[in-house]
DNA sequence: CTGAAAGCGCTAACAC
DNA sequence: GTGTTAGCGCTTTCAG
């Protein structure tokens, strides 16, 4: 672990300057060297194994070519793994590192603040704030110091881009599929908790109804907790009616879940008694449920990679570092179907 | 967006040197300042904003603070989040920031190679090097050019200290608690591929039940994918024969998951006629699952944290940063009781 | 075409 | 007690 080669080492070894070594290693688009400089510099540097050190590069270019992310419950779901994942291979296309912070759903106001100084004293170039669900946040005003971009969050009246999903978009998506199957009777067991989703896909859900002419207002809808355990009260309740509901639409997969227990204690056999569609597409569960359950998937790649690109635009001036319009940046919920929809039974 | 301020602006409203400045703000043992100076400095800083530039500090002290922790597939399963997680918050009790590089599973060892690379230009103290499953690994080269770890990881002859979950323990426990309920026919549906939790916990489940005074060589096992289908059809295979098991050990929460539906399917009910204990402890099932699943967690949280502690003792000098004894550490993978475990109807 | 030299913001001898 | 100053490794203007 001895001293590191440096570009001086670099400099001694092909017999040129510093100066030079600079301008090969970094095509400096001013520098007019020779095509023999360069390849002597270029071997001298191969051969001594030489690496910038960025830490100096970034010192003196005021450029760290880092983009901080700090990220809610990294640990809980693969969600934030998801955001992380989109935005540093957009990162890394374009040149730059992530620097990802964990931060808790419950952390203190006081405690998000420190954590972006901290991005802030590694210079980073600019920052991706990220939370675990989409809801509406109160921004840390660290974050004005650098271009910064909400995921999956919204941050009304602090003039930060951001990018949530189609939630609405994706309920109608969800609707449809059970509609196109051909069930006129459609179910929804709803999130309790005030959350822009659980507004969001409401809304979708009956939309998609009132659209294909039937009455969206009067649809049944049971909430509970969003879990399993809620979706399968949620379940018993709804499917216990005189009129059950031949479609279900479900806020999430893990009250499908329960759905589907539920159905399974009623006799009911999905798809061919009852069909289901989740949301979330969380791999684990979707895809382990028998049958697996077509659900809609959350843009969590996408939203990360789609803010890691917009940040770097603006770190580079190619995009104002401003937000431009009031509107957050809505992605698309793409349908992801497997074996839990067949058409109803009557 | 301005320039920001620097410890000469400090210095400059205290109306005192950069020295001064510095010795007080890093609190230098050997500065001698008084104490009036002391505030003097402390409160041009606070009311300044001051927030020193970690990239400056690092290059003059030749030391980031920064730790390197490349994973794999941060977005596939909590597991890599629960590293992270653990690895960031040893970390930050130390002083540190981590810098999480994502690889693949997949990758090829140069990609590796330039992953580690990278973290070296942005000149880590140290790097951790995580793995998403249990596996032998071939450790990049470049991890010698600092302290490193490996994490949930072993690379022979690489002299590398790393930590991985005491598989064999964790599946002598599970089988304990089945034989704690009285069972004493008991199974085990084990995953196909060549990987150490495979052998270890296999052993484990063989050597539990020897130890109780049963036949662990003769007691059926069956080897499926390790996912909710492969432990389905694991799970009918055993469940159908003459004698069949009350109490069933799983390679995995996933292959519970499937072994609840064959039970489901066969009129069996958990736990009454069935007692199920699965492994990896992955809330989205284990908890949704309907009785709750009772399975082995794996430490992955307790890893990256007992690493990253290590890995700042090693930067520190604390611990000799090359690799002490040839063993890699195991951490304990405790039992997390549910509801799928009773004691036999017989 | 190539090199000298001035810093980027900070730390830590060393001098006063 | 406090200040001067020489770099850390690199980029970039400006001379030659």
């Amino acid at each position: 672990m001895g001293r590191n080669i440096g570009i001086k080492d670099v400099a001694l070894a092909a017999g040129v300057s510093v100066t030079t070594v600079s301008h090969v290693l970094n095509d400096a688009a001013y520098a007019r060297v020779s095509p023999e400089t360069r390849s002597k510099v270029r071997t001298a540097a191969e051969e001594l194994g030489y690496g910038p050190n960025r830490l100096a590069q970034a010192l003196r270019s005021r450029r760290s070519g880092i983009l901080g992310l700090v990220s809610e419950d990294i640990a809980t779901t693969p969600h934030a793994g998801r955001i992380i994942l989109g935005a540093d291979e957009a990162a890394r296309a374009r040149g730059y590192t992530l620097m990802v912070i964990n931060t808790f759903g419950t952390a203190s106001s006081t405690s998000r603040e420190a954590d972006v100084r901290a991005l802030l004293e590694r210079q980073v170039d600019g920052i991706l704030y990220a939370t675990m669900y989409h809801r509406t946040v109160h921004a840390p005003a660290g974050l004005a110091k650098v271009p910064a971009i909400l995921v999956d969050a919204v941050s009304p009246g602090h003039g930060l881009a951001s990018v949530v999903p189609d939630q609405y978009g994706g309920a109608r998506a969800a609707v449809d599929i059970l509609l196109s199957a051909g069930h006129t009777r459609i179910a929804y067991l709803n999130n309790t908790e005030d959350v822009p989703s659980t507004h969001g896909r409401l809304r979708g859900f009956r939309d998609a109804l009132t659209n294909a002419g039937l009455d969206g207002g009067a649809a049944p809808v049971e909430a509970a907790a969003p879990d399993a355990r809620g979706g399968y009260e949620a379940a018993c309740r709804i499917l216990a009616g005189s009129n059950p509901p031949s479609g279900l639409f479900c806020y999430n997969d893990r009250m499908a879940m329960g759905a589907y227990r539920a159905a399974a204690e009623l006799g009911l056999s999905i798809p061919a008694d009852l069909s289901v569609v989740g949301f979330d597409d969380q791999e684990l569960i979707a895809a382990g449920l028998y049958p697996g359950l077509t659900t809609v998937a959350l843009p969590h790649y996408g939203m990360g990679a789609w803010a890691a690109e917009r940040l770097v635009d603006m770190v580079e001036g190619k995009l104002p570092a401003e937000h431009t319009g009031p509107e957050a940046m809505l992605l698309p919920c793409p349908v992801v179907s497997r074996a839990s929809v067949a058409g109803p039974r009557d």
